[in-house]
DNA sequence: TAACTATTTAGAAAATTTTCTAAATATCTA
DNA sequence: TAGATATTTAGAAAATTTTCTAAATAGTTA
């Protein structure tokens, strides 16, 4: 994992707005389409960068996949930026 | 201030390490060149990103400019994240 | 005032990112 | 097995980002 492929995961409208609807649980690939007005291959490709940050994880069942909200990474870049702001004298 | 433009900010290596070189105190933008193997103008493109992002303010003095960290849009970027984490059932 | 130092701005090239359409893959169900 | 549904992959166009060189700006000092 790298803090720049997070934060430029998280530089994305779409993508911070995938992360929020994650909020509330696991969500196939397609439910998570519906919310935008974007085609599906595009969707897919916002996935690949959230889950090449390790942002999310996926589950297949059926021919569904969902994804869920990975939130230790989230802590990693808190600590980070809890870092800059900590130590300053 | 949008959380897009902070995060994409952030998401380049010389602008976090130009953060992380703030963490001590202000520092000329010379000085903060001196850390890298830049130019001049790019250092400065990197610092009106930041500045744009409000990370850091600037103050003159004779003929420099000095750049301080601003914590406060950290602190704001970091509730984002808890808020992220916290809320999931 | 003239030359000097620090920094930014302008313009352009190279690299990366975002989006689409079309095609491929994979799984499910009748 | 055949057709349907869900999702990804490939390839290409448009937009954005990063970097450089050269020139401009601004304040300093002799």
């Amino acid at each position: 994992m790298s803090f720049g492929q997070t934060f430029k995961a998280l530089s994305d409208p779409a993508r911070r707005e995938i992360l929020t609807l994650l909020k509330t649980g696991r969500m196939s690939a397609g439910e998570i389409g519906s919310h935008f007005d974007m085609t599906g291959a595009t969707i897919s490709y916002h996935l690949s960068i959230l889950k090449k940050a390790d942002l999310v994880h996926e589950s297949r069942y059926k021919n569904y996949i969902y994804y869920e909200l990975n939130t230790s990474v989230v802590e990693e870049l808190m600590t980070w930026l809890a870092n800059l702001t900590d130590e300053k004298h």
